[in-house]
This record gives structure tokens, C-alpha cells and sequence, in this order.
DNA sequence: CGCGACGTTGATTTGCCTCAACGATTGTGG
DNA sequence: CCACAATCGTTGAGGCAAATCAACGTCGCG
């Protein structure tokens, strides 16, 4: 298994020693997904948190009206999880499915925890990403409160321009808060204003 | 000045040694804030977080359009700052205010970075505040995404009880993402649904 | 007291949803 | 390799939740 692009990603938090990186390595397990395939599913407790080798998993809820509200897509270097079920070790409320054939590498909970009380670079790089995450989807929720539809998905495309051609328009409609009827519109809309 | 509180919540998460208290106390410094009074302003950089020690604080954007997106309120024994200003040590977006006359206990980025380097244990605390409080964002994205104006103001007292009467209307209205005028509504709805 | 900030209420408007019908594309089994 | 169904996206008509606007009541504070 390649973990280049794992362990890259980690140095560019924090370095990391030889035993470090082996101590990183007896931890981690991969697992292939195909196109569909669940990772996680509400009910169960998320056992590992998946960092996206190849290819693009999405997490979202199912709401009591019955829609779909995804929380977050990840494509490779991401990572993903229920991650309130895995934090807390509860039951989750989440699907995590990928949508596109995948490769990820699972970071069992257990073990991560003991990584970090062993070595403390690990700590200091999950307390990083974690800090980064959160401003992060602190700036999603401003962006709920003060946007418009089309605004959010204008803003979505600066921000990840190559996400959108890799999944479903309803996924993504699910993502930025509107029916994906409205965001086929909103695309026509702008595709005419680009010409006038 | 006293600290046992923000000891004490430190200690909810990790087991602290006695040289580490002393550590901690050497780098905090506390301040005192009058109603309506600003901890930080948009386009400065956040120097340090908060611990509200007293009183009440909430931090806002106002938005290209003029309106005000509140994203958080803290009381007593919560953490609050441009999070993220503070993380990137770049300059914010937010104004942080007191709603209350209140007392903050301020950690400095700088000094806590070097504590955390110094003590694994801060570096775990951080670590594992940083997680809960993704986690609760994400929740809080869950709930922008699917419920209604008036489930939003019914889940906000259910999780917030104490929090309501403190804070002015408009400014509990623009955290749920509605008008101040229909939240008005809505309190008036539901008061005359529990006569009948 | 009188002013300004805050909350209320009603009339009107609008952004977005819902529903339904219809293409286009995909993939699957015969 | 085709046929058929399923899935996904598009388009339009109509409806509703929530915003906006405006006028008025109220309270706290200088």
C-alpha cells in the first residue's frame, strides 16, 4: 500500500521521525470501496476515520422529512467519518458512501488515541487538523446565514473547482442547502448571463 | 483573580500536574469588558481567545449586504474568539462583543502554542476541544440544512435554556439564520399554541 | 421627560420549494 | 448488442415559508 500521500500530508502540519512514521504505519489498515458502497451507516458506531487515498466519498444525513442533507464530500488527501460518532464512540447518524470506486486508509480510534499519547506529534497534528476543520466549517455556517442559493454555489465552485463534475447534481444541491431542481436553474441562469 | 473555573473545565477533559497549573496561570491575564464593549474588530488580528469568566459575549459578521450573521454567543465556561483569525494568526472578519458586562480570561496564541509544545497534555486538551466543537459545528450545519425557522428556535432553547433571556432578540435571530421580526412570529406562535 | 434602541404586528413581496411531466444518460440482463 | 428500466437532470406552474417594509408600542437610560 502507498502512504506517501498520507504521511506528506501530515509533514506538512508537523515533522515526523522515522519511528514516528512506522509506529503510523502498523496502525492503519486500507480498504477498497466500489461505486455505492457504504462505508458507515446510522446506527453504528464509526470504528476509524478514512483518510481518501483514491478516489470520493460523500457523508450525509437523512432527515426526518426524508431528504438527504450532505455534510461533506472528500476526494483524495481529504478526510472523512461520522465524526461525532467517532470522536464520542456512539452511535452514528451519518451514511458514509462513496461515490466514485475508492481507496481508503481507516485510522482506527483506539489506536490513533494511543499513537497520540505515545508520541506527541501526532497529537499535536490531529489538535492542528481539527482546529482547521472547525474554522472551516465555521465559515460554512456564516456562509449559510448570509448567502443566497446562487451566491453558495458560486462560491463552492471558486473554492473546489473540480468537485462539482465528480458528483451528482442532488449531492451537490444536498450540500449547499437547496432543492437540486433550484440548482439546475441557478446553472441555467448564469450559463444565459455568460453570453449576454 | 480566579481561575478554578477554566481549571476545572480543563481537568473535565485531561488530569493536570501541578507544575502544569502553574504554567498555564503564568501566561493568562484576565479583562474586564462593559456592555456593548469590543474584544476584537474586524481586520485585526485575534492575539488571544477568550475564556468567559463572567457575563456573556458574542461574535458576528456583518455581511456585504449590512446585515449581521451572529456565529456564536458564550457565558460562563465557554471559549469564544474569530477562531478563525486566532488559529491562522491572520487578520479577522468578526467583531467579538460583550452582550453583558463580563470578565474573560485571555490565552495568548503564542504562549499557548509554546505550553502545548512544552506539556502533551495541552496539546491533548486542545486536541480534544477542538474535535467536540467540530463536531458541534457540523451538527449546526446538520440543522441550518434541514429544519425549518421554527424547529431551529425550538432546538436552540432545548440546548440553550438559560440563554434566551440573555441575549437581545435581533441578535438570537441572526444566529439562527432569520429575521428578527420573524422570530417575533414565532414566539408568538408557539405562545398561543400551548393555551389551546 | 424625551430620545433611541428594541420588539411587535400587519401587508406585501419574493426566493425557493413542491409537484409533475418530460428528456437524456447509464447500466444491466436477455 | 439491443431493449428496457432506473437514475439523473431539466423545465414550467403553482404554492408557501420567510423576508421586507412600514407603522406603532414599549422600555431603559441620559
Amino acid at each position: 500500500m502507498n502512504l506517501q500521500g498520507l504521511i506528506d500530508n501530515i509533514q506538512r502540519y508537523i515533522s515526523l521521525e522515522e519511528r514516528e512514521i512506522c509506529a503510523l504505519e502498523d496502525i492503519l489498515e486500507s480498504r477498497t470501496l466500489r461505486k455505492k458502497e457504504f462505508l458507515l451507516q446510522p446506527g453504528q458506531v464509526c470504528r476509524s476515520q478514512f483518510y481518501v487515498h483514491k478516489g470520493l466519498i460523500r457523508n450525509y444525513l437523512i432527515g426526518e422529512d426524508g431528504d438527504e442533507h450532505t455534510l461533506q464530500f472528500a476526494c483524495e488527501d481529504w478526510f472523512i467519518s461520522d465524526f461525532n460518532s467517532y470522536i464520542n464512540q456512539v452511535a452514528g447518524s451519518l451514511f458514509v458512501q462513496a461515490l466514485e470506486d475508492s481507496v481508503v486508509i481507516c485510522l482506527p480510534y483506539q489506536k490513533v488515541e494511543e499513537l497520540c499519547r505515545v508520541y506527541p506529534s501526532f497529537e499535536r497534528f490531529f489538535r492542528l487538523v481539527s482546529q482547521k476543520a472547525f474554522a472551516f466549517s465555521q465559515k460554512r455556517i456564516l456562509s449559510n446565514l448570509g448567502k443566497s442559493a446562487e451566491e453558495r454555489y458560486r462560491e463552492f465552485k471558486d473554492l473546489y473547482p473540480n468537485i462539482e463534475q465528480r458528483v451528482p447534481q442532488y449531492a451537490l444541491a444536498s450540500y449547499l442547502g437547496m432543492s437540486s431542481e433550484f440548482l439546475s436553474k441557478i446553472k441555467n441562469r448564469l450559463a444565459r448571463n455568460s453570453f449576454s
